[in-house]
DNA sequence: CCAAAGATGTTGATATCTCAACAAGTCGGG
DNA sequence: CCCGACTTGTTGAGATATCAACATCTTTGG
């Protein structure tokens, strides 16, 4: 019985790293790597999110998200209209060659999409959400109430 | 559509993150840490494993369980009866103080997958075995794939 | 019995994530 | 207008994971 909850914990961490991987193929040669690939999908998504909603979107640590589009906008993948010094809630946007990248990668997940729905029924993809995302709160919620006592 | 594959890594690291943390919140105190569990758990479950073996359950490189077996050898959570100088395919067992921590660890993984199944029923959670198993394969082999081209 | 090939495990370099401390910006009340 | 509290974003240090190269052990075929 138990053994099932490391055999479902040893399955996300497997699925975690090919997720990685993936993105890590599609991007390689432009020198981007996984977590960049987040912060263009959603801006190629939704344009003009701030720092903080990329965060919010990704599920990143915001010091991830920081660094990431350090380097996204110094090599010209997005812009940032700040008046201030730093990013503060300032929008983003994607440059030509961003949008292009971006599009790229877009393609790519819709493939892959593909590939793994194939197996499934419609009914079972929502079916399968809804269980990822009570799993997701419901380990949260063990993780606070913990810290609490 | 496409968002959706986002929205499910998305939620995939954040389970991920979750999982590490209750695992290091069980251990934290023995200085012991996320990898380590996996190791003490499985063998825990059956006694005997081999590194290789314990690398296949936990699905983690072989590199950090070697490194994992380090610490908990050189700080008396395992044994390692080798007759050569290194653990090669020589059996692992837990020690007595071993013994003590991973059963703690068995009962936490017991309380949170409680918690988790409180609001699934039976049929629920195999399907969603299922659909992780899947996505799982389905996903290597779109590594696969793309590596070949 | 030996050499070569394959399986198993370790190590070092590097990339990445995470946490916590800090800096900078904004907002609201006096 | 200014001070303090809050939000937002950055940075540095340390932990962790990952890859590739290497070392070691076993097995197999001659």
């Amino acid at each position: 019985m138990e053994e099932r909850f490391e055999l479902f914990t040893a399955l996300i961490t497997k699925i975690s790293r090919s997720i990685r991987k993936i993105k890590n193929q599609e991007v390689e040669e432009y020198g981007l790597r996984s977590p960049h690939v987040s912060c263009l999908y959603y801006l190629y998504i939704t344009d003009g999110l701030t720092a903080t909603e990329l965060c919010e979107r990704c599920e990143e640590d915001k010091a991830t998200v920081s660094r990431s589009l350090d380097y996204l906008e110094t090599n010209g993948y997005i812009l940032c209209e700040s008046k201030s010094a730093k990013r503060y809630k300032s929008p983003l946007y994607l440059t030509e060659q961003g949008r292009m990248v971006a599009a790229k990668v877009a393609a790519k997940i819709s493939r892959v999409l593909d590939d793994v729905s194939a197996a499934m029924t419609e009914e079972e993809r929502v079916a399968f959400y809804r269980s990822l995302a009570m799993i997701s709160d419901s380990l949260e919620a063990c993780i606070k109430s913990d810290r609490e006592q």
